[in-house]
DNA sequence: CTGGGGAAGGGGCCC
DNA sequence: GGGGCCCCTTCCCCA
């Protein structure tokens, strides 16, 4: 038997015998297969809405709705493990109730079982994603993540490098402050979902699903819609009320970072990018409050987590899978969703969500607390070493190790790191950034510093909507 | 390319 | 509920 695969035509087709004899020939094209199972879907779609052959009736807050068992089954992780406890009679419909989310949650969900289309938008897409956590549906809540990043534009780390070759290009090349449009940068994609903008519609985005089975069973619908001739490819369409913002927040780290950087060597501006940054992190404050309003609805679970033998209360994101006991560690964690960075480092402006890491990077990283020699790393005291100063950073070295790297060299100002520190904790407008910036492996004789019980650290609760850049 | 070390981030839990 | 501590993992930089 001689197989033939023609990539360029996506066909494959088996051959079976020697030349002249009979020969049986399956092949198979994605276009056929792809129509099949549309047309499959709309079909069992229809039947739904026509109650027809329904086998399963789902109870949602008072309101019934009819399934088809095999749909639900491979739909839902949930569903799968409620159905095959009673696999053996299949001829009794299933019955299923919830109460956890609502009929208007879950008429979003069984729509996008039966056809791919799910339909969110800022106002549902928690409960939705809470929803399709509690059915175990994994893809939606894929979608539902990748909804409320772009919506947030909270991008992941995966976005690092191509936002610093981004930022790279705009801040070195001179005057880049007013080239810096804040559209081209802020459109980095998400990493697992692709955006594109309809030019036929103005003010929305199309979500390009990744998944190639929804694609398939999106693509019968989309041939059949009136769009279709527009598009070259199966997509997954979701309209956001929200517009993506332009900035997520690392992102808007590093650009401040750059913005330091670029303060540093003289050149100063805060005019357009200032105002855009601060209205973009105005707008991420705003979504996030939005998103904490709805969560004491939603979060509370009741069940078994992490088969845990006793049932107890736990509070379960709605981004992830992730449960905890107290609601206040729930609206920690939250944080790494939200892209909340309440503390901010007065000396170089990185920020943190949560103060204990804002102490400890500034004791580290400005204060020199640790009692080592950076170099070394022998056990320095107060007697046998000094702290260096590097840019921002601060290090502790032994004065062997002073010796032999030169620091002895470099201009003492007898500067009062004990006084000078909180006048550059307090500053926001960079000047004091500069001036400490300039005195790159400064050597101080301060020891007090180290032992300070962190009083040089002047601890802001910066409210985004406001904050001064 | 790889391994080590430091910094950052996140979870559990106690006070 | 907030603060803080401890522990672990991940990321990033550098040799």
């Amino acid at each position: 038997m001689a197989m033939v695969t023609e990539m360029g035509a996506n066909r494959t087709y088996l051959a079976a015998g020697e030349p002249g004899q009979l020969q049986v020939q399956r092949w198979h094209h994605s276009d056929i297969t792809t129509d099949h199972q549309g047309y499959m879907l709309k079909q069992l779609d229809d039947q739904r809405r026509q109650e027809l052959f329904c086998d399963c009736n789902v109870l949602v807050d008072g309101q019934l709705f009819k399934a088809h068992r095999n749909v639900l089954f491979g739909s839902s992780g949930y569903f799968r493990m409620l159905l095959s406890h009673g696999a053996g009679d299949n001829t009794e419909p299933v019955n299923a109730s919830f109460d956890v989310f609502s009929p208007d949650t879950f008429t979003v969900i069984l729509d996008f079982i039966y056809s791919g289309q799910l339909d969110l938008s800022s106002h549902n897409v928690i409960e939705v994603m809470s929803a399709a956590s509690y059915l175990q549906m994994n893809n939606v809540i894929s979608y539902c993540k990748d909804f409320i990043k772009s919506s947030l534009e909270i991008s992941a780390k995966e976005d690092d490098v191509r936002y610093l070759s981004l930022s790279e290009n705009s801040y070195t090349q001179g005057a880049g402050d007013d080239n810096t449009d804040p559209q081209s940068v802020g459109s980095v994609s998400p990493p697992s979902a692709l955006w594109t903008h309809d030019s036929s519609r103005p003010q929305s985005s199309r979500y390009l699903a990744k998944d190639p089975d929804l694609k398939a069973a999106v693509l019968k619908q989309e041939l059949g819609s009136p769009q279709s001739s527009q598009q070259h490819s199966p997509e997954v369409e979701i309209l956001p009320d929200i517009e993506p913002l332009q900035f997520s927040e690392p992102q808007m780290q590093r650009r401040r970072r750059w913005g330091a950087r670029r303060r540093s060597h003289g050149n100063r501006s805060s005019t357009n990018e200032d105002l855009a940054i601060q209205e973009a992190r105005s707008q991420t404050a705003q979504k996030a409050n939005e998103l904490y309003a709805t969560l004491p609805t939603i979060v509370g679970v009741m069940g078994l987590f992490n088969k845990d033998p006793n049932p107890s209360m736990r509070f379960k994101c709605p981004f992830c899978t992730h449960t905890v006991k107290r609601k206040a560690d729930l609206k920690r964690h939250l944080r790494c969703h939200t892209g909340e960075r309440p503390y901010p480092c007065q000396a170089c402006n990185k920020r943190f969500t949560r103060l204990e890491h804002l102490r400890s990077h500034f004791e580290t990283i400005h204060q020199a607390r640790k009692l080592v020699c950076r170099k070394c790393k022998r056990q320095v005291t107060e007697l046998s070493g000094r702290v260096v100063c590097d840019g921002s950073r601060s290090y502790r070295m032994c004065t062997e190790c002073i010796q032999e790297t030169g620091c002895e060299n470099l201009p003492m100002d007898g500067l009062d790191e004990a006084n000078e520190e909180p006048a550059l904790l307090l500053g926001v407008d960079g000047e004091e950034e500069d001036g400490h910036a300039q005195r790159s492996w400064l050597v101080t004789d301060n020891d007090d510093l180290a032992e300070d019980s962190g009083a040089d650290l002047i601890i802001q609760e910066v409210d985004d909507s406001d904050e001064q850049l």
